[in-house]
DNA sequence: TTCTTACTTTACCGAACGGTACACATTTTG
DNA sequence: CAAAATGTGTACCGTTCGGTAAAGTAAGAA
């Protein structure tokens, strides 16, 4: 018996890991634990190790919100694409009960190996949420502020709903800012 | 040659480090290397090793809020109270530069450690911060979703603004989220 | 001055760390 | 079928991990 893998397999995996432990608390040996895949096969799809684990996770998270949530921001209609944001972020985040991995990793010093990628994602969602309250109805610099005030919203709300271990703070939270959203482009 | 330390000098010290590293970053040696405080005396002073310095750490923060910030929402003059707690919580993190060691700590499994002090911390804030806008003529429930969003928008401006690497990203959201209570109480 | 207390230094422990090497098993291909 | 490519398991590397033990040093109390 043996159980064969490929890396498109492994990265969700990862994701989840790193998501609990944080890079440095997610050791190699939790990993082959958690996930039952061997150092061997680890490092087969990994040659960079736990660096270019965490890379290709980034850049998995990256590719989901960039066709889920950023394309549609940009392209589809603005109000419904905003509409979509919230319940799809709300899912993705299940009521708070997941993190954002590219929001913890800007807190610590894992920063300094993903800065490019943590700068971008954050950049690129707060540019293509602009564009859909700008074709909304808002005036740029209102629409900044307001996208810089999502995305942020979010953030925090991850942040707190976790410490105070009530979901119930999460979906409330992204209630709020969805309001505040709408009034604005109407 | 000798240098002697007492336990109060040294808790400032963690306090960055844990910052910069997180829980798990922060290793004994790498304490060591940037405190230039050996191992036995980190030691005589935590004999409950690295838990009981950032237990220590978590207090001394939670102590520095309640007298700079929560005492003074829940007691003195409300207005005053709450403009009082943004230059406050802007000069304590430093524009953004310095991270909230108690959201950091919630995200990953650290929480698990320290969950009690990291929910008092957050359900203490929001309670003082409620209290204030109540004074100030909100009605509970108002006050309640506001306070939250206060705090929240706190915790969600520190992880923006370094990701993007950008102070003045801290500073501008703290400004929105000062003018949004401002015009609810009144 | 001597004793005690408080603190530091150094050497050390077993376990776990990230990473490597390579034989081995399994598919896929010719 | 055989051969090549792909993926896995295991043993091992040197380093670092959190933590301990105890000798040594300085300062205050008796």
């Amino acid at each position: 018996m043996k159980t064969v893998y490929e890396r498109a397999d492994i990265v969700p995996l990862l994701a989840e890991i790193f998501r609990e432990l944080g890079y440095e608390g997610a050791t190699l040996s939790r990993i082959t634990e958690r996930t039952g895949i061997g150092k061997g096969s680890l490092y087969h799809f990994f040659p960079g190790g736990k660096e270019e684990m965490a890379g290709a996770v980034l850049a998995d998270i990256d590719a989901w919100f960039e066709e889920a949530v950023y394309r549609p921001l940009r392209h589809d209609d603005a109000r419904q694409a905003i509409a979509a944001m919230w319940t799809n972020v709300n899912d993705y985040f299940r009521s708070g009960r997941r993190i954002c991995l590219v929001g913890a990793f800007a807190l610590d010093d894992t920063r300094e190996r993903f800065s490019a990628a943590i700068g971008d994602y954050f950049i690129r969602w707060i540019d293509a949420l602009r564009s859909a309250l700008m074709r909304a109805g808002c005036v740029e610099r209102e629409a900044q502020t307001l996208a810089e005030e999502g995305v942020c919203g979010i953030q925090g709300a991850l942040v707190l709903s976790r410490a105070l271990a009530d979901e119930t703070v999460f979906s409330r939270s992204l209630e709020t800012l969805a309001k505040r959203l709408e009034t604005a482009t109407r």
